[in-house]
DNA sequence: CCCGTGATTTAT
DNA sequence: TAAATCACGGGG
């Protein structure tokens, strides 16, 4: 069962917290790949000064970001990384979630030939992307109708607030205020997170 | 700690 | 046009 339109269009804190534990899944060769996802972050729009969306920000790299809940926006940065956001609200609403780490558990093999390692699979942003083979081919693909790329719900509730460890957000820094808000959310305990709270 | 790498953004 | 930046990862 994969996730629906209306999981999506909510605000992404709600989006960040309810997608931890869900499967990331990637088709490619016929062949699937996929992960729990396990860290994630909240990207809040406009006043939001860490997002590529702040002040209203709207380009070609960034435009995925204002299309309907449920959609990739996949960039490219450090010229040569790539990660992937779950676009979250409703149309023209620039809020997005970011996904950090997952649990690597199913198709371990070819994740490691694509990253040239064993280690550190899914732990990061730009690594799961590596991993599960996302690039910017996949930027503005509708999560709910693809057949390559989604988001299967494997459990019906949001995990219980004592599961999830709550830190601010990794890279962003330069955010002022908003760099030290509480919008990173990890599967407490979990091995495969990018980095420990 | 430093640095690669190149698209994108911002400054001139 | 040119310079600075970057939601990162790998290697000391």
């Amino acid at each position: 069962m994969r996730l629906s339109r209306p999981f999506y269009r909510r605000d992404p804190v709600t989006v960040a917290r309810a997608l931890l534990g869900q499967r990331l899944v990637r088709v490619v060769n016929r062949q699937r790949l996929a992960g729990l996802i396990v860290e994630t972050e909240a990207y809040l729009g406009p006043e939001d000064q860490a997002a590529h969306s702040r002040n209203g920000h709207r380009s070609p790299r960034n435009q995925a970001m204002y299309a309907d809940g449920g959609t990739a926006y996949v960039y490219f940065t450090y010229g040569m990384h790539h990660c992937m956001n779950v676009v979250c609200g409703r149309l023209d609403q620039p809020v997005a979630v970011l996904l950090r780490a997952l649990e690597p558990t199913e198709g371990l093999d070819a994740m490691a030939d694509h990253r040239g390692t064993s280690k550190h699979l899914c732990d990061g942003p730009a690594r799961l992307c590596q991993a599960l083979a996302i690039d910017r081919s996949l930027n503005g693909v509708d999560l709910v109708t693809s057949d390559t790329l989604f988001i299967e719900q494997v459990h019906r509730r949001t995990l219980s607030s004592s599961r999830i460890a709550v830190t601010p957000r990794i890279g962003v820094d330069y955010a002022g205020e908003w760099a030290d808000r509480p919008l990173r959310f990890l599967i407490r305990d979990n091995p495969h997170v990018s980095r420990r709270p």
